[in-house]
DNA sequence: ATTATATACGAAAACGTTTTAGTTGTCAAG
DNA sequence: CTTGACAACTAAAACGTTTTCGTATATAAT
């Protein structure tokens, strides 16, 4: 059994409420009591109880992130980073994580509620914000401290850290007009998602700068942000009357299905066709021929994320409600200059 | 303020206890009262309080996992799928993930006490186990449950799952030999974990069965599983008077390194140098050239961790206490035979 | 009519903290 | 000699469950 802090009261022959005060620097115990308890605590190896902790004062001391299997969220490289930062800054401020998987859209609702009304964490860091978000309109109505990567619709209003992916679209198009492709495809995300239109409008901000005209032919959203639906998507754009001879494909882990479709059609990636990704997963550069990407800032965008949570957790005030961070174009041999 | 148990109680007329028992399921309730109370509580948006229960029953529904963020864990996609395949499972079985990072060593202990002692997890499963692991001397002694990625050492005893280490380096290097390489290189694992010496046994088998010489220069210890300690490695290994051309690498990260040591020296990597990894991370595949590895099945690993623990946790006892799954060879271009 | 046996429910303790509201004892000021 | 203030401690309630042990009523057996 455990160490409690009946234990030390008894053995120090004081009460309960003195030894936990002594833990907690109450300011009504004498100095040389307060080490004294300290030191028996240690000795002892007391560790409090987080359940009768929490309990009490309605505290975790733990972040919850929820995860869809679904979705594949636990296999994108680029979520792993953002894990990655996010349990450092945790960590850091002595924060847990608390990870809950669910595997169909209709368990989701149920995960957040025994996060939430369960009382299993102080505060939750949603991804990929939605129209419509379920997710959001829960956590708002209860009052639950939460922040969400990915930026909010029009009328909803909640601290997010975002990328700016309009920018970063438009600079990956602007780049592969640049190298002289003309007729470029765009492979996009799920539309769910919120960033899925920003990005779209990315696309088609640097056509329309270009004097190009914009084909609805060309643009395809994914179900899923996976390897199989950019290979299943490009397959679909080669496949059309008058094919791309270019793509921006809105995640790097899509673009490598992209790129073996263009392959397996005996094409050269970076020669007959470019490709810029979005991401800029540590694969990106490792792949044949090196995949020109979008880098998301991931790492520090876990970090603001978490530390934005803890202060909302806290009830300071944050900084600023809404972050959005530039994305920086990393250039590599997948968009090298139309040969033709 | 979430709904409680009196609340339900309040509203119905009935006890609290009556109440816990029916939705509990307890045989001395009336059917009608269980089915009413079930149908309120649904209603009223219950949810038990977790640490309320926790604090009662001594349970929390939660497994514990500790990262060390020095040893980047987190950035290694083989940890990635392994996470995945333990969330999927726990979720199968209506657990959480309590996941907790530390960053030096010496946080490690306490990130463990904290989760043990302050009874946050029922159980814990532990990766990467080490000679002379304190990790595991502390949760034998307290007798906490848990299951360990990796095996032990002749005298420890506890529930694990591994990877025949030994057979997939001998295959790995039995396949380079095959191909017609003589001067094979082993680029280990750091050598405080336990397969490191497991795996360099199948690297010293493959030789002696063919009647090779093993040169203890080719042999090179990396201190983290890391791209860049990879790379480190493989330069040393060419910087020799007579260097090898060919090399077992122990995990695929750091054979991603190592590749581009190899290719930065003007060799052709599946032609002047072969090259076989272990883990065939996802990206293994996507690598110029692709990389031959030893699989292995990571999904599995994390699904049997998982469902052992929870039998351990629940008190059932386990069909084995250890489980040795094989590997497999899957055989790339990065081994093609040796052109000279 | 008496006793035994189910059946359905309730009272209360317990889990380990935190925190409010005292209760001492000491000392200085009036 | 009171009174007040202060310092250092304690008692006890509360957090929301679960679970043991009762108890009351109804039914069946004697």
């Amino acid at each position: 059994m455990p160490v409690t802090i009946k234990d030390i009261a008894r053995k120090l022959g004081l009460s309960v409420s003195t030894v936990s005060k002594a833990l907690n620097d109450y300011p009504d115990i004498a100095p040389e009591t307060r080490e004294l308890v300290k030191r028996t605590a240690r000795r002892m190896g007391y560790q409090p109880s987080a359940a009768a902790r929490s309990l009490r004062t309605h505290k975790t001391n733990t972040i919850g992130l929820v995860f869809c299997l679904l979705d594949r969220h636990l296999t994108d490289p680029y979520y792993l980073d953002l894990l990655a930062s996010i349990g450092e800054e945790c960590s850091r401020h002595g924060f847990d994580l608390l990870l809950s998987a669910y595997s169909s859209r209709d368990m989701e609702r149920a995960a957040y509620e025994r996060m939430v009304e369960g009382q299993k964490v102080d505060g939750i860091i949603l991804t990929g914000t939605r129209y419509k978000d379920e997710r959001i309109a829960y956590l708002k109505e209860k009052g639950f401290p939460f922040v969400a990567l990915g930026r909010s619709e029009k009328d909803g209003d909640f601290p997010y850290v975002d990328v700016d992916g309009a920018k970063g679209v438009r600079d990956g198009v602007q780049h592969l007009i640049d190298q002289g492709y003309r007729r470029i495809g765009f492979i996009g995300l799920p539309e769910e998602l919120i960033c899925s239109a920003h990005r779209f409008q990315g696309y088609k901000m640097a056509l329309e700068e270009n004097g190009l005209s914009l084909d609805p032919h060309l643009v395809i959203y994914c179900q899923h942000l996976t390897q199989d639906a950019g290979y299943r998507a490009m397959q679909r754009l080669l496949e059309l009357d008058e094919p791309p001879n270019a793509a921006f494909i809105c995640s790097d882990v899509m673009a490598l299905g992209a790129m073996m479709a263009v392959q397996e059609r005996g094409l050269t990636v970076g020669q007959d066709f470019g490709i810029v990704g979005f991401d800029d997963i540590p694969m990106a550069a490792q792949l044949q021929p090196p995949l020109t990407s979008v880098r998301q800032p991931i790492y520090e965008i876990g970090t603001l994320l978490c530390r934005m949570l803890i202060k909302l957790i806290q009830g300071e005030p944050l900084d600023e409600l809404h972050i959005v961070l530039e994305p920086t174009l990393v250039i590599r041999e997948s968009s090298k200059a139309h040969q033709r």
